[in-house]
DNA sequence: AAACCTTTTCAAAGCGCTTTGAATGCCGGG
DNA sequence: CCCGGCATTCAAAGCGCTTTGAAAAGGTTT
């Protein structure tokens, strides 16, 4: 059922039902109902492609997945992401276009986004320092909001991140005020912008209390359980081990609380543990009281809310371009407590 | 840049640099290296909406995630997939479009997909027992490849699954030879396919050696961390706990190894534990020797595949339905070890 | 030299929609 | 009775591509 059989049908012209369809004014009040009504019976919706070719608009947004190609790493916060931006396009009657891509590919696809038109803006994940896709972004002009911020990149943009410096100074304050001061970053890649504030929000405490950065108790990598394993597991074996760890996701902070209760420490006693939590659905931090003392942000509302973001930005192009900072919160868990005095 | 405005600079007709470009024969040597060097040159791409409509295939694939309204339970093994979706899709051409709806509107956004022409067929997630979805799918005539299967669906559909039954009758079967007699069976939600296998190849197996079913020993809901512990601690302050366990998922199993920790037990000495693992990139077992025990089939791989075959079926819609069932693979870890014997 | 292929190129129709500019019918005012 | 104004409706052009059917060019054959 096309729009020119629904004409037909109902003995009007293609524009009257088109119009009586799209809510334009012009049209009788009942010539309006009988089309809706028809439209409704015959099951009619208009063709996609053929509204977007008239309308030059694709009522779609893509979502360029990079993935390294070496390690076929897939960011496990991504889902909920996705979740969460899903919702604002169905209410708002767009699709979402995935690409899933390896870094090598990953500037043919925005320009092909663009000069295909299969898509009126992109979201940015995971951005990095003096990231280039920004540049091409705004070369080739195609609307984009960014998941994070991308710290060098000289002109304005959109961007909605939560606040990983002053999250993790706190976290580390905190952490300062029970006593500790042999504390361990576990961190993501540090090309990563996110990572970088994480770090940086760390040093601050330390510094600011005049505590040395100790080089063997900073480890940065992709956060995997493994790798959160391995890192805990190697630093206590050290001779002076850290007494509390900082963790930059809960997948990495299921690893370290193994490597602890595998040597027979408790976690929270021995050593204490805040990690960041991204409330991902599947994962969550416990139940009324949380495993994990955690800074948290809802991955799924940064989501909805950074999708919201680029929709606006898509139908009001000359409106100043919008930041949010969101605020992650610190909630307190089983897994910390006071610095185990030393006997 | 469009076909008009090319061909005009070439000096030659819409139609000869179209088929230039798309490869067929009729076209004279020099002249389409003389197109493919231009369209290389001024950066053109075939506006895939204008290509859309003329041809009548969208070449994009649909994926449906249903988000039960109440819990926005996301499922982890879902960006894994379409990790691997994607990679198929990209290698073919072909765009991915993803839409995250709550299970009231699913039926709505396959109709849609339908006669908008959104897509050219949609990958069925999460299959449950007697899915209404492929009747619907069917019905109007949406080509579709299902992960998983749906017992009691009585027609011919493209599938691609795991053998659960098999794989966790094996895994039963391993801990059985191991001498234990009281195993439990932390499922999925019993309305989904998957689950149903994977208990009935776990019943089938104890029930061959003559050994009842217990049913204090049997929970089902969604699989995650919290779900795992909950179980695992309840199950341990029994009279008679068990001296094995059965997951069903990675996740989950994290939550059973810190429910079994926290009583300073020794997985793998005091309680064995079997997961099946998904094969995550981000949740990987453990390194050389796996953390856990488990039957594992990798979910990346599966969506490869499947998308393959749901392209296939697209470009021969005659050609017989192709069904796949994969072989998990039974690893042993660590997690594994001889029944305790009764002082 | 005419007739006939073959190879190569082209003009135009069509995909299903939106939108412009014009037409129609009906009303009250002059 | 005519005209301007308003409310509706319509025919047709256009979005950028593919594809059909025809034409042009070049080479062979009779």
């Amino acid at each position: 059922m096309n729009l020119k059989e629904l004409s037909k049908k109902l003995g009007l012209s293609q524009t009257t039902v088109s119009r009586a369809l799209n809510g334009y004014p012009e049209v009788n009040k009942e010539t309006r109902d009988r089309v809706l009504i028809a439209a409704e019976q015959h099951n009619y919706r208009a063709n996609t492609r053929a509204k977007s070719l008239a309308t030059g608009k694709s009522m779609s947004i893509g979502h360029v997945i990079p993935m390294a190609t070496k390690h076929e790493m897939m960011n496990p916060v991504f889902a909920d992401f996705i979740a969460g931006a899903g919702e604002t396009y169905a209410r708002a009657g767009y699709e979402m276009v995935i690409s899933v891509v390896d870094d090598v590919n990953e500037e043919r696809v925005y320009r092909a986004f663009k000069s295909r038109g299969t898509v009126d803006g992109v979201i940015l994940h995971g951005p990095k320092l003096n990231d280039a896709r920004l540049t091409l972004l705004d070369e080739i002009g195609l609307p984009y909001a960014v998941h994070g911020r991308a710290t060098g990149y000289a002109h304005d943009y959109c961007w909605l991140d939560v606040n990983n410096r002053s999250a993790f100074r706190r976290a580390t304050d905190f952490l300062l005020d029970l006593g500790h001061r042999r504390i361990a970053l576990i961190n993501g890649l540090e090309f990563m912008d996110f990572a970088v504030r994480r770090r940086s929000g760390f040093s601050d405490a330390l510094q600011a209390r005049g505590i040395g950065i100790a080089p063997e108790l900073m480890r940065s990598d992709e956060m995997t359980e493994a790798f959160g394993y391995e890192c805990m597991h190697q630093m206590l074996q050290h001779d002076d081990p850290p007494t509390a760890v900082l963790v930059s996701s809960m997948i990495c902070a299921l690893g370290v609380r193994r490597a602890i209760e595998e040597t027979g420490r408790v976690m929270g006693r021995d050593i204490s543990v805040i990690t960041h939590d991204d409330a991902l659905s599947y994962l969550q931090n416990g139940g009324t009281i949380p495993i994990f003392t955690a800074t948290r942000s809802s991955v799924r509302d940064a989501g909805r809310q950074l999708a919201q973001m680029l929709l606006n930005q898509i139908s009001e192009p000359f409106a100043p371009l919008k930041t949010v900072l969101l605020d992650a919160e610190l909630i307190a868990g089983s897994s910390t407590g006071p610095a185990p005095t030393i006997i």
